[in-house]
DNA sequence: CCGTAAACGAGACGGTACGTCCTGTCTTCTA
DNA sequence: TAGAAGACAGGACGTACCGTCTCGTTTACGG
């Protein structure tokens, strides 16, 4: 009943959003801004998103990236999944996104279990199904603990964006990539923690 | 010249914002909470602290942790060095304070600067020279590139804080450690990047 | 457009204000304090009005005075212009007010010429209409200069008002009245300059 | 015993004051302005003066004006009495001074209290001489009610002063005195109040 | 001539109000 | 009922003064 939500202003709205991130940044991406910026009154967004941070997620999956490829051999997969994870850090409105994601996330325990559900866990269990079928295909050690090994590579882009002023370029990924194989190999006979 | 700071008030604002930090969590910890519980007013604040986030970082410093054994083998230091990045985890307010943290390095690009100065260089720093004298030791590959295992290791402690709903707990350091030789021991000669 | 302005808030507020006034005096008179006393935010306040002052002057003009009868013989024309200015001043609120106004016309340029032209200007204009009909009616002496009349009954109420300790009284207007008419009355034959 | 106070002080403060009642204006009176521009410490303002208004008062009775002639024939007296009130009003920092007198004595009801007593009471009291005088001298009708009188021509200045954007010239000072005259000469026996 | 006590500059201190901004909810009018 | 517009209560922001206080330094005076 009633009049029907217009489908354009979602995509006008976060077209807004997104502009909005890039120009304004982490702290000046309020609500009363997209609105503004995208013509719209204020209840609009609230109807479709019922905070600032699940506009962010839904902005987070506004282009998504395409998977890995799974079939492959181990530093292929790992190679696709460390591109989804690195990719839309080229672009600085998606760092400015990711920011602000963490932000909210911060001070929204809702928003950081959506977060969870809805961004970190699908990504760490795709690394998970990654390792599990390496594993299957005898190329790491049976038994092997791949948690810290994909915390440690997400940690580490996060870590990057988040507390560094370097910026997130390709020339990252090579080298999370020859870390994570490294531990992928699991306990080396020579040395030890002795 | 002038009257001089009391001295008293640093440490009774520190506990006042720590105490708030405690209670009210990352996004009610604002400087009219910390005033009003230390008895001071806001002017006060402002006049030790100009924002929000030095004093977080003060707070931060207020209990240094005691520095890892350099000397030992590169197992022991490294152990340190994460006792060093987790130690301060294992107090909800502490958690509280990196939290708090990371959204005001994310709002306010000063502090940002800041904060890796006075705590994300010297932490790396000490790390590289974990990882200098341990290379000098013959215990490692001669031009490792350790700044992914820093990074890496550093970044999953973060991670596990910023997004992920598991405690960050004393167990967590072992598996670290694990990851953290498995790299150290650089290319393996068997399975490689192919 | 939009949601129009909440016409039972202007009544709410104003009783605030009133309440406040009576009660804090001049002094204790602020923005602040009427919100909190008519349970609206302080954006509400400054929605409607730009400035302490402007309120204050709304708050004038809430209870309009009768304008008195200008068809009369002078002495009642003058009586009614007295009492027109008198009126007010006989509740303790209203005499809070005027103090109020007075200093914040002295504080705030654009107020002082709000309030002359809403208050003062219209009031001296009024006074000068009754002259202007009175010298018409024969009742004073042809070019009869006014304004030192208007302006020493005027003046003296507020000098009673602001500098004084007696307090504003009915009585005080057959003395005003008293001294207007022998002013009226105009350049005495007898005892001059000299 | 001690250091005693540096008279020179004195001086110096009351000139950075008046410097700034003219260059700030009403409400541009601060004492800790005042105190920055004298290059003092505010204690040394506080220590000569309890508030802010008994600084304006000192400040007002820094170049006394001469008292009027009180011998000569009313006209001349009342003259006197006018030029002193008008006097300071010709130049711009006075009327500031002034306009701030009236602002403090609103907020501050012991301050009210001194300047009544100090400068109302003793300025009045000086008008009320002059008539006695007259009605010795029979220049005015026996038991003339001089209050209003007094009042309406203290009250005429201050009114153009707070509430006129006109301003107080010398010009003003024969009709004044031509409306005091007025009042002077007692009921007149033709046209009453009727 | 030397101690003492107050004056002095500087500025910290608790407090109060300022005027602005944003939050998330609400209410109106116009499709 | 959606949508643009914008009012609403609430809460925090960072600033400005208030009048009091505490420093270190300076300067008279009285023993």
């Amino acid at each position: 009943m009633g009049r029907p939500r217009d489908p354009a202003l979602d995509g006008a709205i976060l077209d807004a959003a997104q502009a909005l991130l890039e120009e304004a940044g982490c702290s000046g991406f309020t609500m009363e801004g997209v609105a503004s910026r995208a013509g719209t009154g204020k209840q609009t967004l609230y109807r479709r998103w019922p905070s600032r941070g699940e506009l962010l997620i839904d902005l987070y999956y506004r282009d998504p990236m395409p998977p890995p490829p799974l079939d492959g051999p181990l530093a292929a997969a790992l190679d696709g999944f460390l591109e989804l994870n690195l990719q839309r850090l080229y672009h600085p409105w998606h760092q400015n996104l990711l920011r602000s994601l963490a932000v909210a996330a911060q001070e929204d325990a809702a928003l950081k279990a959506v977060m969870l559900a809805r961004i970190t866990r699908p990504r760490l269990e795709l690394g998970r199904a990654i390792f599990r079928r390496a594993e299957a295909a005898g190329e790491v050690p049976a038994g092997l603990d791949a948690e810290p090994i994909l915390e440690g590579a997400i940690g580490a882009i996060w870590f990057r964006l988040l507390f560094t002023e370097e910026p997130v370029t390709p020339a990252l990924k090579p080298r999370l990539l020859r870390a994570m194989l490294a531990q992928a190999r699991g306990p080396a006979p020579g040395k030890g923690t002795g």
